[in-house]
DNA sequence: GTCCAGGTTTAGC
DNA sequence: GCTAAACATGGA
């Protein structure tokens, strides 16, 4: 096992994880145990200090995407003038949007549709229990995510029955489509805009979900995904004109440029914060 | 019982 | 091209 220690200041294990661009983590210890593939970490921030402990540390390394300074991306999120995003920026400066696996991020986007991110948590789970592989982390058992030949040989009444409902058939579908010759990598030479229009053709994949395997799983910076919560930053702290979250999504990468995916994620996490607060 | 969640598909204009 | 209904599930 070998470990690597950052400063928190922008680097925050709870953070990181809780802003809804991962579903593989659970508590332990002081910090989480993050999953990715079939690869697995320990994550913790105790004071000043981030803490990743794993026998794949170069894996992880650019999992967390450690090179990046995020303290000029914190900047320009207060230097746009904005209220809300300065606010956003400020709490979720510890944020980093991950480096995650293409494959595993396409499909468990395909779950998070119209789905809550506790409830997509527990789906991912019972498929990599039923699908994955068997590794051994810090003397615990664990699932890998499974590959898409594996998510191909179930039919949909696994998939409901794991709690995917309607989506059964866009997994079945999608998993199919990959094994049949869909080539991720193929994409990733694509600009932006060309990757979305390929990733739209697969079932079960829409606008926003294009966006968050954009961002998510090709590190496309210049992405960013309208849901229902960020619908309610748009109408609250911005321009609140536009009705077609498609607009929306232009508006804001017209506006934000490399920085839109970042600034979507700080805003996102804050207002699901801001909302939780109140209850 | 109704409403909601990191929306997409399909049918009908 | 656009709009609106249908789509499973579980927690509040």
């Amino acid at each position: 096992m070998q470990k690597r220690i950052f400063s928190s200041a922008f680097f925050s294990a709870k953070d990181t994880l809780d802003c809804g661009q991962i579903f593989r983590y659970v508590p332990f210890n002081a910090g989480y145990t993050v999953f990715s593939q079939d690869k697995a970490c320990y994550l913790e921030t105790v004071g000043g200090e981030t803490v990743v402990l794993s026998d794949n540390l170069e894996y992880f390394d650019e999992f967390f995407d450690v090179k990046r300074d995020l303290e000029k991306t914190y900047e320009r999120a207060k230097s746009f003038g904005n209220a809300f995003l300065s606010a956003a920026a400020e709490k979720g400066k510890g944020i980093r949007l991950l480096r995650q696996d293409t494959e595993e991020t396409l499909f468990s986007f395909i779950v998070s549709q119209n789905n809550n991110i506790p409830r997509i948590k527990g789906i991912i789970e019972r498929l990599c229990d039923a699908l994955g592989e068997e590794r051994e982390f810090m003397g615990k058992t664990f699932k890998t995510f499974p590959k898409a030949e594996a998510l191909a040989s179930v039919g949909e009444d696994f998939y409901k029955s794991i709690g995917l409902g309607y989506r059964a058939a866009y997994m079945v579908e999608t998993a199919k489509t990959i094994t049949d010759g869909f080539d991720l990598r193929s994409l990733d030479s694509l600009p932006t805009s060309e990757l979305k229009k390929k990733l739209l053709s697969l079932k079960g994949i829409g606008p926003k979900v294009a966006d968050c395997v954009s961002l998510f799983g090709y590190y496309r910076y210049d992405s960013f995904p309208v849901d229902v919560w960020m619908e309610k930053v748009y109408r609250e702290g911005f321009d609140g004109r536009l009705t077609d979250r498609k607009a929306v999504s232009d508006y804001f990468v017209k506006q934000f440029g490399g920085d839109a995916g970042y600034f979507q994620q700080y805003m996102f996490h804050y207002k699901r914060n801001e909302e939780a607060k109140q209850k």
